[in-house]
DNA sequence: GAACGTGACTCAGAAAGTTCCCC
DNA sequence: TGGGGAACTTTCTGAGTCACGTT
């Protein structure tokens, strides 16, 4: 941890020397946050800026010095189900305990969905709801094809339904009750500055979905007690109160982790936590150390590669594994691919890649060398995909192959671990997934810079940045379902458009009317009818062509998802330089949100800024 | 020193909620 | 101008990565 805040510390020495406003955005951030608390205000100073910035900074480890909040807050306790909504067995209505009640409520939820009518998803559920049952209530209850919840699941559509359709004044009543914990709960002080947290509400009970085919689906999550969180806070401020009647699992005071509170999920075992907000200093910070050290890959990445190419042709097949498994996570942006659990969804990354995840293709498409990639990566996203590979690394993928069956490790010598530890060893600092960062952050600047040229206008200045993010996000594969409505709004985009051109195919009619009209007998009124068509005509046709533009966009977007590499690849200081050197206003390409996340980028990047 | 487990953090798409825009 | 639906934003929480300690 030392070396990290010995490498930030550097970092900002060397970022303050490319801008010397760079750390304004930190003080910035707190005078904002001191309005708020009534705290005297820092006065926003550039040359004391990095000094101010650099006191509050730790070197051993501490992420903080003093850090205060409310502790999460509870989602509210379960209650009956009116008696005119039944729950039947075999026909006949049975009134159930509170706790077997509250389960079969999160089932009923959920019969839109499709997932749970799969047979994993059904058996677990009835498992763990059979756990909860009282002894009366298993006797009777054995068949999960028996339960009849259709009247529970008629009853919540009925309240969202009552609830979409309350007037203006309830819903901002219900506004106003949600802004009030928010401003509670919400917010902490770290250092004495106002932050926002990510998640403070505690992880409502339901059932579990995961995602793809997760041999947990439809499992109970349990509701989580105060009994069962830990709290992070430090000790000489205020410590947040356990909900009456309870108290925490401890109290501690941790100044080297960043969390406010943790618990244990009972699903897999592991722990979840509640965090600071991405627009948090804490977050900010980091995210910014890791643009930095993507930018120092780049430096490095040509003796890398050389590197990795040498060892194809080594002695030892695990150092043949090693360059072949970095090539794939270099050249296709693969995630490092670490094993994993078997009661998790069956997922692979590079490391992690079988036999039958690949296929060798001699000759495919008019190309050499072809390996053909299929697995399910994180989240149970398909990965497809041919690429033409050199021929070193066909061979020896073919070599790795030998005598394997198809469930066998492709890179069987090697680990993240073994991985990262060579990465570490080449460049201090660096991983596989850095490769990811950097891959993407330079794929978006040379994009940009070849797709944007001056004199286009703003919306298609925003169309080439959304395909230089849109090959990014292919790159990493970040995929997205097709939105419900696509087909539906394509039609209605098309259908616009149509009318449109027929619209400025009449208007270029009348124009010309309106020309030789004027022509024919030339006077004030003509004169000014010419050129209210020619105005006409003007405003249709860059109408059209920001609806032509929009059509391209939605189409080419169907199935990418740009948020993701948008908030978690691309360096900002790119998009920002971006801005300024071809006059977007940034508030086009970041909502609200995202220009919270990145404010550091905002006031440090001028239009010069190369990642 | 390799295998394993644990902890802390980042990254991920879906769903819910809100805003915007057009008829 | 207001209602409806599409688009955008925010929230939610699951799924990864990776460091580190223990065996």
């Amino acid at each position: 941890m030392k070396k990290y805040y010995a490498a930030l510390c550097q970092l900002i020495q060397n970022s303050a020397k490319f801008n010397r406003d760079s750390c304004v955005y930190f003080v910035r951030k707190y005078a904002r946050a001191s309005e708020n608390m009534l705290m005297p205000r820092l006065v926003r100073v550039n040359t004391k800026t990095k000094q101010q910035w650099e006191e509050g900074k730790h070197t051993d480890g501490q992420k903080w010095k003093s850090l205060e909040h409310k502790g999460p807050l509870f989602p509210p306790e379960y209650e009956h189900l009116p008696s005119s909504v039944p729950f039947l067995y075999d026909g006949e209505p049975v009134k159930l305990s509170m706790s077997t009640e509250e389960v079969a409520t999160f089932y009923a939820k959920m019969l839109d969905h499709e997932y749970t009518s799969k047979e994993t998803f059904q058996s677990n559920f009835f498992t763990d709801w059979r756990e909860v049952m009282t002894e009366d209530e298993r006797k009777l209850i054995k068949k999960l094809s028996k339960c009849d919840f259709s009247h529970i699941h008629s009853y919540f559509v009925k309240k969202a339904e009552e609830k979409k359709n309350m007037t203006k004044e309830e819903k901002q009543v219900l506004k106003e009750e949600t802004d009030k914990l928010t401003e509670e709960y919400g917010y902490c002080l770290l250092d004495g500055h106002k932050e926002k947290i990510g998640n403070f509400r505690l992880e409502p009970p339901g059932l579990f979905r995961g995602r793809g085919e997760h041999p947990k689906m439809g499992k109970l999550k349990k509701r989580v007690q105060p009994e069962d969180v830990i709290i992070n806070c430090s000790q000489d401020t205020k410590i947040p109160e356990p909900p009456s009647g309870h108290r925490w699992k401890r109290v501690q005071h941790d100044n080297t982790v960043t969390w406010l509170a943790s618990w244990v999920e009972n699903i897999h075992g592991h722990i979840k936590y509640i965090m600071l907000n991405p627009s948090s200093k804490l977050k900010g910070e980091k995210d910014w150390q890791k643009y930095e050290t993507a930018r120092k890959l780049k430096l490095r990445v040509d003796g890398i590669r050389s590197e990795y190419r040498r060892a194809w042709r080594a002695r030892e097949m695990k150092q043949r594994q090693r360059g072949v498994a970095l090539y794939f996570i270099d050249k296709l942006a693969l995630r490092a691919g670490n094993e994993k659990d078997d009661d998790t969804a069956d997922t692979v990354g590079c490391c992690s890649l079988r036999v039958e995840h690949i296929t060798l293709h001699h000759h495919l498409d008019g190309q050499d060398y072809v390996v053909e990639f299929d697995f399910l990566g994180k989240d149970s996203i398909r990965y497809y995909n041919k690429v033409p590979v050199e021929k070193q690394v066909y061979k020896n993928l073919k070599l790795f192959m030998e005598f394997k069956g198809p469930e066998d490790d492709l890179f069987d010598r090697i680990s993240t671990t073994y991985l990262n530890k060579k990465l570490n060893e080449a460049m201090p600092g660096l991983t596989a997934k850095v490769f990811r960062t950097f891959n993407a952050s330079t794929t978006l600047q040379e994009q940009l810079s070849k797709l944007t040229v001056d004199d286009m206008t703003v919306e298609e200045k925003i169309l080439a940045y959304n395909r230089a993010n849109r090959a990014v996000a292919i790159l990493c594969n970040h995929q997205r379902a097709a939105p419900k409505t696509f087909e539906k709004s394509m039609q209605t985009l098309q259908e616009k458009i149509r009318k449109k051109k027929e619209d400025l195919e009449n208007a270029k009619k009348e124009l010309k009317q309106a020309k030789k009209a004027h022509k024919e007998c030339p006077t004030e009124k003509t004169r000014k009818l010419v050129e209210k068509k020619e105005k006409a005509v003007k405003r249709l046709a860059e109408q059209l062509k920001k609806l032509q533009l929009q059509e391209t966009d939605r189409e080419e977007n169907k199935v990418i998802a740009l948020g993701t590499s948008k908030l978690n690849y691309l360096d900002p200081r790119i998009t920002v330089a971006w801005c300024k050197k071809h006059r977007v206003p940034v508030e086009k390409i970041y909502n609200k949100t995202q220009r919270d996340k990145f404010a550091w980028a905002i006031d440090m990047t001028d239009e010069h800024f190369q990642f």
